[in-house]
Order: C-alpha cells, then sequence, then structure tokens
DNA sequence: CTGAAAGCGCTTACAG
DNA sequence: CTGAAAGCGCTTACAG
C-alpha cells in the first residue's frame, strides 16, 4: 500500500542525479560532467542537463560527491568563544568569505579548553573537512600531529607568527603591547598595574603582558608581583574585581594595563565606582578595541584588533592552500593605537 | 617509485574500517556493529575490534557513514548576525549543546538578507544536516518548502511562536516591549519616541514596535510618524544619529523605547553629548540585556533575552526531534523587565 | 566529447 | 550473534 505510486510520499525520494541524466537522455558520467565540468560537454547536452535540473529541481548531494571525489568543500574553524565580540567578528567574517568561495563552514568554540579544542579538531576531521581555521599558537600536543596526519590545510589567526609553522594570519600582540606602554611612559607614569586574562591557556594575552613587561623593563620599571592580577576570562566582571585586589595592593598605581577590553571597561567602571576620576586620577586601557570600548566612560584608549580582515583573509588563504596555491606563512597586519579618554599624563606627586 | 613501500609518504593511506576489521579478524559488518551497536556483540569481539581500533587510530568517515545510513549529524544554524551578541551567546550554547549529543554544527549569517538566508540553507541541505535552527518567523517563501520536501527537522528561536508551524524557542517579543512601555507609563512619561531596527526585515523588531505601539494606544497615546525612526542595523552608530533625528522632530520627547540595546546605548550616547541628563531629562530603554547594557553610562534598563537558554534548548529539542521524539511547538521562555539608571520620572512641565 | 563500470567507506537488510 | 553482499549518490579513470 506504501508503495502505491499513487498514494503522496511525505517525503517524495529525493531527486538524484541518474534521475537528471535520465531527462536528459545522458549517461550518468555525462549528467555528472555538464554540472562539474561544463566546458568538456558539448553546448545542446549541457542545455539539456541544465534544464533537466530545474525541471526536477535537483540538489546535488555533497556527502556522496565528497566520498567520490575526495573534497568535501567544507572549512572547520574553532574559536575560544563566540561571546568575546573579537572572535565573533572574525567568524562572521570568515564565513562569508568562505560562502563567497563555495565552502561552508563547521564551527565550534573551544572556551579556552584545548582538551576540548581537540575533540572538535577530530570531529572535524571525521566530517572530512577540506580545511581547517585555528585560533593562536598553542595546542594540546596531539593537534598537530593530527592534522598533519590527515593532510589538512590548517591556517591559525589572530597571531601573526607560528612556532608551530602553521601559516599565520594576524598581528604582533606583543608589539602592540609594548607601543601601548610606551604611550603611558611617555605620558609621565611609572606606577603600573596589569589585568591580564592569562589564567586559562591564552598565548595571546600572554605575548600581550610579555609586549608590556618588555616595555617596562627597557624603561627601568620592574614589576612586582602584586602588579600583575591574572583572570580567567576576557569579562566585565572579572576586570571590575581585579581593579579592587590591584589598588588595595599598591595605591599608588597610575596606570592599568589590560589585556583586552571587557576587562578594562570592568575595571573603568569599579574605578569610577570608588570614587577614582579617569584619566584624572588613573589611566586605563584596554586592547580588542570592540564597539563597547568606544562607549564606555570615558572611551577607552585600546589597540585595534582587525578581525574582519583576519577572517576576510583567513578565508581567502585557506581556499587557496586547499587549492594547492602557495600562501604566505605570515601575514602580519596592523594593530594601531586607538587613543580615546581614559589615558592622560601621570599625576604628579608635587 | 612512489609505490615503493619502503618509502615513507606524505600521507599514508587512511585506516579503514575494513583495516580494522582485518586486524580483529572479523567481518565489516561486525566491525561495523562493534563500533555502532555494541550491545548486539559479543564481548570477545567487540573487545577485540575495540584494540583494533586503538591500535590503528582509526577514525571513522562520518561522510561515508552519512552516506549509507542517512544520518549524517550535523546541523546547520543560520543567525541573522554574529556581530550582535544576543546571537554570538545563542549560538555559542546551541554549538555546545550540540557537541554534547555528537553533532557538529554547521553556522552562516545572512546578514538579515532572506535571499542569502535560503541560499545558506540550500548549502545545508546539500550537505545533508539532520536538522536546522533559524531565527525568528520571516522567511523567503521558498524556505519552508524546500526544508518540508527534505523533511528536515526544523525549529526556530528567539520566538516563542510560529505562523509556519515551526516549533519555536523564545520570548514573547510584542509582550516584553508592552510590559516595558507600561512600565515607562506608569512613570508618567506621554511624549514618547521610538528607535526600531525594522527597516530590514526583522520580524523580532517588528513584534517589539508592534508591543509599543500596542500599550501606548491602550493609553490612549497616538504616535505621529516622525516619532518613529527606522534604522536597519543594530548599531551603535545608527542609535545615535537616530536620536538626533528625533529629538529634532520632536523636542517635547522624554522617553525613547528602543528595539535593541546597541540602538539605546547610542542613543545615550548622543543624548548625552547634547548636553541631555539621563535619566532626568531623557528616559532611555533598550532590549537584549547585553553585556554593554549594564555598563554605558547611565547603566540601561532593558528586557533581558535568555540567549544561553535559547541555544541550550534548541540543541535539545532539535536533537529530540531528529531522533523522533516529540518537541513543544511552542516554548516561551521569560523575558524580565531589567530596570536600571537609565529611566526615571517623566520631567514634569511645571 | 560520451558511456559503462569501478569505487569512495561505510551501513544494513537478508541469511544463516 | 556473525558474514556476504547490496547499496547510499556521486566522480573519475578507462575505453571508445
Amino acid at each position: 500500500m506504501a508503495k502505491d505510486p499513487t498514494i503522496a510520499r511525505a517525503f517524495p525520494a529525493r531527486v538524484k542525479l541518474a534521475d537528471v541524466a535520465r531527462a536528459a537522455k545522458v549517461s550518468l558520467a555525462t549528467a555528472s560532467r555538464a554540472l562539474n565540468q561544463p566546458e568538456i560537454v558539448r553546448d545542446t547536452i549541457r542545455k539539456r542537463v541544465e534544464d533537466a535540473v530545474q525541471m526536477l529541481g535537483y540538489t546535488p548531494d555533497r556527502m556522496a560527491r565528497a566520498l567520490s571525489s575526495g573534497r568535501s568543500h567544507i572549512v572547520g574553524a574553532i574559536v575560544p568563544t563566540l561571546a568575546n565580540a573579537i572572535f565573533a567578528d572574525g567568524v562572521e567574517a570568515l564565513q562569508d568569505g568562505l560562502a563567497a568561495r563555495g565552502y561552508t563552514l563547521l564551527l565550534a568554540n573551544s572556551r579556552y579548553d584545548p582538551h576540548k579544542e581537540l575533540q572538535q579538531i577530530r570531529a572535524f576531521l571525521e566530517h572530512g573537512v577540506d580545511g581547517l581555521v585555528l585560533v593562536g599558537d598553542s595546542f594540546d600536543p596531539r593537534l598537530l600531529p593530527l592534522i598533519r596526519q590527515h593532510g589538512v590545510p590548517t591556517v591559525t589567526t589572530y597571531v601573526c607568527t607560528s612556532k608551530n609553522g602553521l601559516p599565520a594570519i594576524g598581528i604582533d600582540n606583543g608589539q602592540a603591547t609594548h607601543k601601548m606602554t610606551r604611550y603611558l611612559l611617555e605620558l609621565g607614569h611609572r606606577e603600573f598595574g596589569i589585568i591580564a586574562n592569562t589564567a586559562l591557556p591564552n598565548d595571546r594575552s600572554k605575548a600581550r603582558l610579555d609586549g608590556m613587561r618588555l616595555a617596562l623593563a627597557e624603561a627601568g620599571i620592574a614589576l612586582a608581583a602584586d602588579r600583575v592580577v591574572e583572570v580567567a576570562m576576557p569579562s566585565v566582571a572579572y576586570g571590575r574585581r581585579a581593579l579592587g585586589s590591584l589598588l588595595t595592593a599598591c595605591s599608588a598605581i597610575t596606570a592599568i594595563l589590560c589585556t583586552n577590553d571587557a576587562v578594562a571597561v570592568g575595571a573603568l567602571s569599579e574605578a569610577r565606582r570608588i570614587g577614582r576620576s579617569i584619566p584624572r586620577d588613573l589611566s586605563i586601557v584596554g586592547f580588542d578595541n570592540i564597539e563597547i570600548a568606544a562607549e564606555s566612560d570615558p572611551p577607552l584608549t585600546t589597540v585595534d584588533v582587525p578581525a574582519n580582515e583576519i577572517g576576510r583573509l583567513a578565508a581567502e588563504f585557506l581556499v587557496h592552500a586547499i587549492e594547492g596555491r602557495h600562501i604566505p606563512s605570515e601575514t602580519k597586519l596592523a594593530a594601531s593605537l586607538i587613543v580615546r579618554e581614559s589615558t592622560g599624563r601621570a599625576l604628579q606627586l608635587a
């Protein structure tokens, strides 16, 4: 009964390439070629196939195509979290770039957990991704061997060099904070505090912290341990709390360096709450230049991370790599200092 | 020469289930069952297969599995944009929930373009997704027939009812703004302005706008056309600009209702710039309760959208639907009024 | 330029 | 509980 062809089925059998071939009166092989390499098929025949596709509403089964061709046209990306706008923006640009080139994006977030990252990469590989986009340059030790074993083209992002040999597209985090720190030194600051989200594995933040330390060391400033507060997540709440302990530890601090904007905005808000005037009593800087940075009170001095450009280039380069083209191994984008109103000259001890 | 087995190959042939079967001295069928339905395989044999898997480092080819089983274990989601934290958070929770259940996420953003959305859904369907997550309830007219034709379980989010018959998981947008508007009416406001990001197709914002209008109408307040500014994107910049035109059109306005937080924060910032004291001269409210809302100056009164919960439930329900279980057709989550300091009693004309 | 056939790596009735 | 075989929907040498 269920086989009675006069009864409409809930899910009509999906039309397949064989149906198209039959309707166009060509072989399966020719139908396939007409779709994938139209230039090698005679015009009249190609037309017939195209008409049949149209008429039957054929949509190719990419899993089958992938299985036989070895190309899935899927790219996998894994970011620490989408809650950080810097990654959300990058992913958005990445997806746009991939879609424009006929690729679809498999996305996962690791929540800064290398093991979770590894698991997700495994899943991606099982799904036969053609390429992979990572963030940063520190991974579970099993990650890179796994990727190499599968021979999947991979790029990493938000850093501009990779000790792991992956093509990198991003900024020089250490150099950027070095520049930022020098800027504060030039404003006369000598008493620094740092809020760094380095409690969780995060090589970008570590590099930023190193850049700050280097600039201070060059200026002859040694940083006591209690001047650096490590927080786990780049959240406003953590920044707020960190400012408290920093000022408790050392009330002489006149400048607070943060490894990202969310934390800096939290610090700003807490400083205001306890009656510190910014930038008169205290200068605070962030990193990332996410939208919130321009809207805080006062607007935050920070470093711009070109997330859209990173995502855009990651898509472009990765697809090139998949197609066997050569791509640059280190792509360093500008990370400009954005001076707003959260920084000023150091309060002079009269 | 290239075939000389003593020469290490760049990409050793991937180990397949047949290799595992051979190593475990069982048939391909048994190896498959030992992995997928371990309970129906004798213990000793299952152990042998597991050992072989371990030894050879076998990872299943999910594309092949999908092709023969009809199950890809991939879910596709499409959101308007990740630049809006409300969607970034929802996607993050969705991905976590899917990963916990063995599913991988295919993600795309539509940038509020129904045609782009349709294209992406087509791509997802070609990739053989097992399920689909949408946002809202207004689509390209070809979208739903396409999904039905493929018989793919689908849920929609950020709304709690769907005229299209899709199971919906979200909030009642109109009811929430109705409540918010009533709150402002109770504070004595009679002169309203609205900034609505309804210039692009966005049924959530339209419902929010409708809720505001309804509450005002019930209070006997008719809204002149120039009291409503439509903006295209939920961005701070648009909000800033909109406030200007609103106050130019009608300087008597004492309360500004916005359909989202980013726009409200922009309005707040512009109001401050032109010297309006908030909430003394002007009350401003947003919608979404994203992180930025708590950090603006003053902190924004808004409506909380439980994005994490939406994403979490979408994952749970969609997987249930894929597994053939029944799921609720309307899941309405609470959208609480969050009263902060951007709202106060209406300025009395003495 | 076109077609017949093998094969991609699995799963799953069908027998036993 | 296990195995031999067909089949999922394509692509791609191999012949012609």
